[in-house]
DNA sequence: ATCGCTGCAAAAGATTTGCACTACC
DNA sequence: GGTAGTGCAAATCTTTTGCAGCGAT
């Protein structure tokens, strides 16, 4: 497992930004320094330092769009290894103060929580792949 | 602007389930009772919906992957109309008890905050077009 | 010489669009 | 008859994969 050029280019560009940027974005900063890496190889790479947890994405799971029509009770359990995804409420949640961390970026109009970890089912099985969300139990 | 069956049905199918479904899944139930429908009427009426806001998207944007190598201070600021996103920190929330109708969904492992709203820029700006993370400003 | 890494080009997957047809007011 | 909605097929966009060449051990 090396860290060539690209690699080491492709970590520092995501490492000194802010932005939390696609993969597209990530390509157009490393070019300048390195005119010929590839999208492909972007990829490749922003997925393996995933993988060796040296950065994450921005959620949890590779997804497609997915629908909602609870308009309460907005707080969310995902699990990080099938996508199974489920609404939850709770008092506490719903009261939180914004944070005034949050509030000098912008004008904050809903706080959502995100519980991740494993569903019940994943719990039990523990296998090590990362899988998609087809595996999803659907009710 | 109509209630039609196919419409309908989707609305249906998404308001019946508590599985965030995607567009194909969705299909998929509603074809059981309208063998017709198609791929992109679900997609069309799925976004309808979430325009007329009678139903949501799990994630407040349409995005492709996004990536973060801040491993720390994992609370996120996230712009609704043009995709600005930015890590916050808070002591508060660092220490959220994890809420009991979350861990009877499985085994939750972290709690993550996301404040959506609007960034200052747009809050200044205030259009109505949804708008894509293009425009998002990059440091 | 071998093995992993890269770039290219093509493939695959997800979503959107153009267009002609249908249904309904 | 006109307008909105649908289905089909093709287009687009994002991401992944196969493969041949390259570079470092």
């Amino acid at each position: 497992l090396k860290v060539t050029h690209q690699r080491a280019e492709i970590f520092r560009e995501v490492a000194q930004t802010l932005s939390h940027p696609d993969a597209e974005t990530v390509l157009e900063g490393v070019r300048r320094r390195v005119p010929s890496v590839s999208l492909d190889t972007v990829y490749r790479t922003l997925w393996l330092l995933a993988d060796l947890d040296l950065i994450r994405t921005l959620s949890p799971l590779r997804e497609r769009a997915r629908f909602d029509a609870n308009l309460e009770g907005h707080h969310h359990f995902v699990c990080v290894r099938c996508g199974f995804t489920r609404d939850f409420e709770s008092e506490g949640l719903g009261t939180l103060p914004i944070p005034a961390a949050a509030r000098k970026l912008g004008r904050v109009q809903a706080l959502h929580v995100e519980a991740r970890g494993l569903c019940r089912k994943c719990a039990s099985q523990r296998k090590s792949t990362r899988t998609h969300r087809k595996e999803e139990e659907k009710r």
